[in-house]
DNA sequence: CTACAACCAGTTTTT
DNA sequence: CTGGTTGTAG
C-alpha cells in the first residue's frame, strides 16, 4: 500500500484560511531587515541569496508560516522542495514549531524525488507504467545495465557497467530522454570511443544502451531515481491539462538549495511556476559543490533572466562565524569568476585568526590534530574547554579519514565518521530487503536474482541462466520461470531441490503476508530464518558476521514503525539514512561535502595540498570549472567554523601505499594574510618525529624549516621555490622497508625454509616448492600456495 | 560450483 | 594499501 493518499494531499485543507488571517505574527520579530523582506515578498519570483550562516532556514520557514498565517495559501497549496530528507524533516519541524501546532496537511513539503513519486503514481499510465511501479537502487540499475551489455556482447573489461550507467544518469540529469538521445545515434558525442574497431560486435552508442535500459525498466514496471524527475517533466511537457492542473494547485513554490538543481529539476520548477511565477528560490552560488552529479550553478546565476522582475534579496549578515573566519573565506571565494556577489559580515567580536600549519607528513598531521583536539577538550591558552561534539575534521576525500581514525584509536579519542556506508546500503540489509521484495511482489526479478543463490544454494551461473531463459521464453517472472524449469527437470541435484525449497518458501511467505494473524515483523523473522539467510551469517566465521546479524536485528526492529512490509519498502526506497547516535561526546570526521549545512565551534581542515585539494582529477576533468567548484568547497569548509578554524597541509603523504610529496594548496595563497596566523610545526623542536628518526636524515630542506622561518611570508616566492624543490626531490621513504626485492627469474632458486615476503600475505617461510609455485607458511595469513614471482626474498634474520 | 589467488583501479554522494 | 572483480584449479 502506498503511503500516499490523494485525498489527503489535495482536498483536506485542515487549516481554514480565514481562521488564520487575523493571527499575530511573532515569527517576524526575530528577523533582520533582509530576512524580513524575503519573507514578506510573497507574490512573484523571489531569489533569496543566502550566504553561509545567514539564517536561511529561519527565513524560509518564516515565509511558509507567513503564507499560512496570512491566509494567502492553504497548507496543501504550497510546494516546498528540498534535496535531502533531512532538510525536509527539519523544515517540517521548524514550521510546526513556529506555527505552534503540528503541520497537518503540508503534503507537498518534501524532496524533489519524494514529490515526484507522488505525482508519478497518479499519472503512471502517461509514462507507460503502472502506478505500483518500483524504484530501483544502484545495485538493481547496474544489474540491468550488465544484462544489456552481456546481451550486446559488449566487452565489459573495456567499458564497464558503471561507465554506461554514469552516462545514462548524466542524460537524465540533463532531462534528455532515451528517444531523444537515441535519435542522434552515431552522430553524437556519446558514441563509444574505439568501439567499431574493437571487433566485439558492439559498434553503437551509449544511446542504444540507454534505449534498451529504458525499455527494460518499462517491462519491469520500474523506474530509477533519475526517471522520477524525467517522467514527470515529460508528462508536463506532453499533457498540458495535467500541467495546468498542478500549476493551479501549487500556488506558491519554495525551493531550497537552488544552486544544486540539475537541468531536469530546473525544468520541472519552471514548468510549474510558468503561470503564476510565485516561486521563491533560496540558495548560495558560492556553495554549489555538486556539479559532478549534475548540479548547474547556471540555474541560480540565471534566475533574474528566467524570471524577469525577480525580487532579489541578499542575506549577508552572518550569525555563525567570527570576522577572521569570514575574512579568510571571502578571500578564497573572491578568486571565482561569475559570482552573483555577496559579502558576509558579522557583529561578532574579532575572535582568533584562522590558523595555518604545515607538517612533514600525513601521519604527523593526524598526530598534531589529535593532540590539538585533546588540548582543546581540556581547555588551553585561556580557552574554555571545548566539547568533542563541537569539533570536526573535514577532509576532501574519504581515504584521508583513515589516518585520523588510526591515530584516534591509538590515543583513545572518541570519534564518529559521518557519511559512511549507510545502513540500508549494507549488503545484509539489501539482501534481506530483496527477500521482502520478492515476497511482496513476486514479479520483482531483480530482487529474485539477488537472493536466488544467497545464501549459496548450489545455483550458479548455469542454473540461473536456465531460469532466465525459461522465464523469457514463457513470458513470465523469474520466480515462475524457476518453477517451470524445475518442473521440467532442467535443474537437477542439490541445486534443484534447494530451488524448490526456495520457491515453496516464497509462495508460503506471500500467503502469510496476506494472513491477518501474522504480523509483518514475525513474517520478516520467518523469512530470514527459513530462507537460511540468518543461518548463513551465524555460520560465517569472519569478524564482520556478528555485526551483520546485529544489523539484521535492527532492520526487523525498524519494521515496527510500519504497517506492513510494502509500506516499509516504499519508505526505504526513498529514505536511505540512518543516524542513530549514542554514547558520549565524539569528534566528527567527515568529507567537506557531508559538512555542508553543518557548523562547529572548532573545525580542522587537513590535507590542503595541490592535487588533493584542489583535487587533481577535478581540474583535469573540468578545468577552470572544476577548480572553481573546489574553491567553493574550500569556502564551504572554512565557513563551517564558528570560532576556530585550523587549516593544515603535509609535505609528504602516503597515497595508495606510495609516498608522494606535494605543494601546499593554491587556496592557501588565497587566504588573506591579515586573517591568518601561521603556526610553527612541532617536529623541528624535538620529540615530534619519535622513533622514525627522519628529522635527522632530512633536516634542512624540510619545508617545515622554511615554514617556521617564513612565518609571515608563507606565500612568498621563496616559500614557493622551496616547496617546488622539496617536491622535485624524491623523498626517501620515512619508514624503511627492510626486505629487498629480488628478481626471481634471475635468482630462480628458492630453498625450503627460506624466509620470504608477499605483497598481500606478509612474511612467511617456504615449506614446499613445485615448479614455479611455492607453498609458504605465512605468519599472519596461514599456509598458501603462491606463484614464485609474487614473493620476494626477505633479508630479515630468519627465525 | 566454489574457493582462492591474481589483477586492477582508485573524489566528492543524494535520492 | 585495499576492496572488488575476474580467472582458474580442484
Amino acid at each position: 500500500m502506498s503511503s500516499f493518499d490523494e485525498a489527503d494531499a489535495f482536498e483536506s485543507a485542515s487549516l481554514s484560511a480565514r481562521a488564520m488571517a487575523a493571527r499575530p505574527q511573532p515569527y517576524l520579530e526575530g528577523l533582520n531587515p533582509e530576512q524580513r523582506a524575503a519573507v514578506l515578498a510573497l507574490e512573484g519570483p523571489v531569489l533569496m541569496l543566502a550566504g553561509a550562516g545567514t539564517g536561511k532556514t529561519k527565513a524560509l520557514t518564516a515565509r511558509i508560516v507567513h503564507l499560512l498565517n496570512t491566509g494567502t495559501a492553504r497548507p496543501n497549496e504550497i510546494l516546498a522542495v528540498t534535496f535531502t530528507n533531512k532538510a525536509a524533516r527539519e523544515m517540517k519541524n521548524r514550521v510546526s514549531g513556529m506555527l505552534g501546532q503540528t503541520v497537518e496537511g503540508m503534503p507537498w513539503l518534501g524532496t524533489f524525488h519524494a514529490i515526484c513519486v507522488k505525482l508519478l503514481r497518479r499519472h503512471a499510465e502517461l509514462a507507460g507504467l503502472k502506478s505500483n511501479f518500483t524504484i530501483l537502487d544502484t545495485d538493481d540499475q547496474l544489474r540491468l545495465v550488465r544484462q544489456i551489455l552481456d546481451a550486446e556482447k559488449v566487452d565489459r573489461k573495456k567499458w564497464t557497467d558503471r561507465w554506461f550507467l554514469l552516462h545514462i544518469e548524466n542524460y537524465k540529469n540533463r532531462a534528455e530522454s532515451a528517444e531523444r538521445v537515441g535519435a542522434g545515434n552515431g552522430k553524437r558525442a556519446d558514441r563509444i570511443p574505439g568501439a567499431a574497431a574493437d571487433g566485439t560486435g558492439f559498434q553503437r552508442s551509449v544511446g542504444d544502451v540507454y534505449i534498451q535500459y529504458q525499455t527494460r525498466l518499462r517491462e519491469l514496471n520500474a523506474v530509477d531515481f533519475g526517471d522520477l524527475l524525467l517522467h514527470v517533466v515529460t508528462i508536463f511537457q506532453t499533457h498540458e491539462d495535467v500541467l495546468k492542473q498542478y500549476q493551479r494547485w501549487f500556488r506558491y513554490i519554495l525551493v531550497d538549495e537552488y544552486q544544486d538543481t540539475n537541468v531536469a529539476q530546473y525544468m520541472w520548477l519552471r514548468l510549474l511556476a510558468a503561470d503564476h511565477k510565485n516561486i521563491c528560490c533560496v540558495g548560495d552560488d558560492d556553495q554549489s559543490i555538486y556539479g559532478w552529479r549534475g548540479a548547474e550553478v547556471g540555474n541560480i546565476l540565471r534566475f533574474e533572466k528566467d524570471f524577469p522582475g525577480a525580487h532579489v534579496v541578499r542575506l549577508e549578515q552572518n550569525y555563525r562565524s567570527t570576522p577572521h573566519i569570514l575574512g579568510a573565506a571571502s578571500g578564497v571565494i573572491s578568486g571565482n569568476k561569475g559570482r552573483l556577489g555577496k559579502e558576509l559580515w558579522t557583529e561578532a567580536g574579532e575572535g582568533e585568526k584562522v590558523r595555518l600549519i604545515g607538517h612533514w607528513d600525513g601521519e604527523e598531521e593526524a598526530r598534531w590534530i589529535g593532540d590539538e583536539v585533546e588540548a582543546m577538550q581540556r581547555g588551553t591558552r585561556g580557552h574554555a574547554p571545548v566539547s568533542l561534539d563541537d569539533m570536526a575534521i573535514l577532509v576532501r576525500a574519504s581515504h584521508q579519514m583513515r589516518a585520523f581514525e588510526d591515530r584516534f584509536l591509538t590515543i583513545g579519542l572518541p570519534y564518529r565518521v559521518i557519511g559512511g556506508p549507510r545502513f540500508y546500503e549494507r549488503m545484509e540489509i539489501r539482501d534481506a530487503m530483496a527477500y521482502f521484495r520478492v515476497v511482496t511482489s513476486p514479479d520483482d526479478d531483480l530482487a529474485f536474482e539477488r537472493i536466488v543463490n544467497t545464501p549459496k544454494r548450489g545455483l550458479g551461473d548455469k542454473a540461473q541462466q536456465i531460469i532466465q531463459v525459461t522465464a523469457r521464453e514463457n513470458g513470465v517472472s523469474l520466480v515462475e520461470g524457476a518453477r517451470l524449469a524445475v518442473d521440467a527437470g532442467q535443474i537437477k541435484g542439490k541445486g534443484g531441490s534447494e530451488l524448490v525449497k526456495l520457491i515453496d518458501g516464497l509462495a508460503r511467505w506471500s500467503r502469510m503476508a496476506d494472513a491477518p494473524d501474522i504480523s509483518h515483523i514475525e513474517l520478516a523473522e520467518i523469512i530470514l530464518d527459513e530462507s537460511g539467510y540468518t543461518g548463513h551469517w551465524q555460520n560465517d566465521k569472519t569478524p564482520e558476521a556478528p555485526g551483520r546479524l546485529e544489523n539484521l536485528k535492527e532492520l526487523v526492529k525498524a519494521l515496527e514503525q510500519f504497517e506492513n512490509l510494502q509500506g516499509f519498502l516504499e519508505h526505504v526506497s526513498l529514505i536511505m539514512d540512518n543516524e542513530s547516535e549514542e554514547g558520549g561526546a565524539k569528534v566528527s570526521i567527515m568529507t567537506l561535502h557531508a559538512a555542508k549545512g553543518l557548523e562547529f565551534p572548532a573545525v580542522f581542515l587537513p590535507g590542503w595540498e595541490d592535487g588533493l585539494f584542489p583535487s587533481q582529477r577535478s581540474m583535469d576533468e573540468s578545468g577552470v570549472k572544476g577548480l572553481e567548484e573546489e574553491r567553493r568547497l574550500a569556502y564551504v569548509g572554512i565557513t563551517r567554523a564558528e570560532e576556530l578554524c585550523t587549516i593544515s597541509f603535509a609535505a609528504n603523504r602516503r597515497v595508495y601505499g606510495q609516498w608522494q610529496s606535494s605543494m601546499p594548496s593554491r587556496f592557501i595563497d588565497e587566504l588573506p594574510q591579515k586573517h591568518v596566523e601561521v603556526l610553527t610545526p612541532p617536529g623541528l623542536y624535538g620529540g615530534g618525529y619519535g622513533a622514525a628518526g627522519m628529522a635527522q636524515e632530512q633536516p634542512v630542506h624540510s619545508s617545515l624549516a622554511e615554514n617556521a622561518a617564513q612565518a609571515d611570508g608563507y606565500n612568498s616566492p621563496g616559500w614557493r621555490r622551496l616547496q617546488a624543490r622539496a617536491s622535485q626531490r624524491p623523498m626517501s621513504q620515512p619508514k624503511e622497508t627492510r626486505n629487498t626485492v629480488i628478481d626471481l627469474q634471475a635468482v630462480s632458486s628458492f630453498m625450503i625454509g627460506e624466509r620470504v615476503f608477499h605483497q598481500k600475505f606478509g612474511y612467511g617461510a617456504i615449506i614446499g616448492i613445485e615448479g614455479d609455485k611455492l607453498e609458504v607458511a605465512f605468519e599472519k595469513a596461514g599456509t598458501k600456495k603462491v606463484v614464485a614471482s609474487f614473493v620476494s626474498a626477505s633479508d630479515d634474520i630468519p627465525f
